[in-house]
DNA sequence: ACAAGAATTGCATCCGAAGTCAAAACTTTA
DNA sequence: TAAAGTTTTGACTTCGGATGCAATTCTTGT
């Protein structure tokens, strides 16, 4: 009887590598397959004896449950999906949601989309994983969402803001930061010449950030402007500075950034091209609160975004609504934290 | 009939909101499950006809196949976990190999390890969600790839190589391009007393750097050296400075740090802090090429690791072996890119 | 029009764990 | 010590799609 489970179990080492089943726990330790099952369920009925005995049979053969098929049977693959637009601008915020959804034993299938990549393509493929929730850094259209309500995948959106849909998200507040900035740069009263440096178009973050600005701006009296937009990146914002000097000569004074990294462009093109001095010559805000504006070049005036706050606010709110389907779409705002570097005259 | 087909679909709507499955389409289109699953298989024998009253129903029901059941029975999770030790450092890798992964077809399972995070469970939940494969760009220790092995799982280190292990690994050249840093300092015949900013112990890539140059500098008959450690983090960079000139007075000039990060971190600290000029004061080299190092505050000279052409390598290596087993473990050296800065005195 | 061959289709089974339910084993109580 | 109650256990079914094989339909040639 023993020769046999052992010659068994050698042919089918033998036959194929296949990896080590509950089925294959329960032959060796001579109980059911449902009784192995249940040793892997916290809270299950198991007394101490078989458990003891499972696993000993368990470290024996090196068993490792399935979660695949336990991801069949269960209806919860414990992944969810994280879609990003961007890589490389904000690594700190995948990085903060995927330690925090590690913390707490959910798994992170991760998309990028890039500008060539397809993005109906991709999200069919999020749907065929089944994850049990998505949590998007990236801009949707409502049909894209559409498919996820249907089926009542829980969506909670990173820094992007449906006004009149019913979504879950997590944003900083982006008009409130940029009026801020533009108070800090008027209570000066030394700068004559605005310059509002924006985003890509098609980026919502951008365009609240700068409406924001002219906002206050226009409520300061101020509506002479120039205004250019970049991609986000550093080198956009070098060449930003060459379009506000072509526009309005040298006059311009104060430059707004929708974002750090094209304020660290502008600030090194003035400094090192234009050989301007910021904030002698030109103040000079920007936005997120990137590693590099605080380093010792730059020390850039920005508005902080509190990415473990807003991290944290959005793996819970996901987990919750994945627990509890019930619970009603919400829109969590941050403010900004402002930081006060060295490039706003006095 | 058709009434019977309507309210029994209503029902099951009503009772639960249950995936769309592919017997729900054989079901509407009057055809059996196995004809539905074979227009989802490419190459398989299907009839036109059977074809378009498929895809109808599909249209019809919003039909989504579930990878998560065909996982189970192809043993095929069409899955790769990419682990990465630390994001914040070089998102650009883990952002070029999604994309590349993507491309082909296969989702990456992201695991990110921290100081703190515990790595046997992680690799535990790998093992669990039976990847095809595995990326790591992290250090493991011999017992914890051996499971990998073991269940014929491919695995392929980005940046770290086991040198006498047989396993697969894309790696940049530190030695070699450490050796060029210190040609390019020494052939200019101006420094006199050399520091080696090192990366954290337990990093095997900084540990490679610092011998490569410490090899080429005894060779040139330099053994007198300032040694230090840092953590790969710019403000280590900036502590690094005084660490080095508490050791040996003002004397430096010449910093070798093994990577960029820390060299910014130093460049900044000494021209603003210790008012030194660089390059005309101290010289100054890093290593890997990030993209702040091309900055014009910075205009570091380094060694760009060619991450596109790494990442490209890594994917196809690992997809190779998940499609053919048998390959035998292969470790690729890519030459690094001297990138001439201004941070070296001529 | 019919036999032989090729192309399609459906039936039944499988993947590996989890959950239901009734039988079995153990406790408690009178 | 027997009856009643409680806890454990195992047989069987389920999740949803893939696949080997036999049955069926369609071609083709004569």
């Amino acid at each position: 009887m023993v020769q046999r489970v052992l010659s068994s179990r050698g042919e089918r080492l033998a036959e194929s590598r296949r990896n080590v089943t509950s089925y294959d726990v329960a032959r060796h330790a001579g109980v059911s397959q449902s009784a192995v099952s249940r040793c892997f369920k916290p809270g299950a009925s198991v007394s101490e004896k078989m458990r003891e005995r499972v696993m000993k049979s368990v470290q024996a053969l090196g068993y490792q449950p399935n979660a695949i098929a336990r991801g069949l049977i269960t209806r919860r693959s414990n992944m969810v999906a994280v879609i990003v637009s961007n890589l490389n601008f904000y690594p700190e915020v995948l990085s903060q949601l995927s330690a925090r959804f590690m913390q707490r034993g959910v798994h992170v299938l991760l998309f990028t989309l890039d500008h060539e990549s397809d993005v109906a393509r991709t999200l069919e493929q999020v749907a065929q994983y089944r994850v049990d929730g998505v949590l998007a850094a990236a801009h949707l259209t409502r049909e894209q969402m559409a498919p996820f309500h249907q089926r009542n995948v829980p969506l909670v959106f990173y820094n992007r803001s449906y006004r009149d849909a019913p979504v879950s998200s997590v944003c900083c507040d982006q008009v409130q930061g940029e009026r801020v900035l533009v108070n800090l740069l008027a209570q000066s009263g030394r700068h004559r010449s605005y310059a509002l440096l924006s985003g890509p178009a098609d980026s919502v973050v951008s365009m609240q950030r700068t409406q924001g600005a002219i906002e206050r701006l226009h409520e300061l009296g101020i509506r002479d402007l120039t205004r250019v937009r970049g991609d986000y990146s550093y080198d956009s914002g070098r060449r930003a500075v060459h379009a506000i000097f072509e526009q309005r000569g040298a006059m311009t004074d104060a430059i707004v950034s929708a974002n750090d990294m094209m304020a660290l462009g502008c600030l090194d093109e003035l400094r090192h091209r234009f050989e301007l001095d910021v904030p002698g010559d030109v103040s000079l805000v920007g936005f997120d609160g990137v590693r590099a504006a605080h380093w010792s070049s730059f020390d850039l005036t920005t508005i902080r975004q509190p990415v473990e706050s807003m991290a944290e606010a959005a793996v819970t709110m996901l987990l919750e609504r994945i627990d509890n389907p019930g619970l009603p779409a919400e829109k969590r705002l941050f403010s900004g934290v402002l930081r006060r570097g060295a490039t706003l005259r006095h």
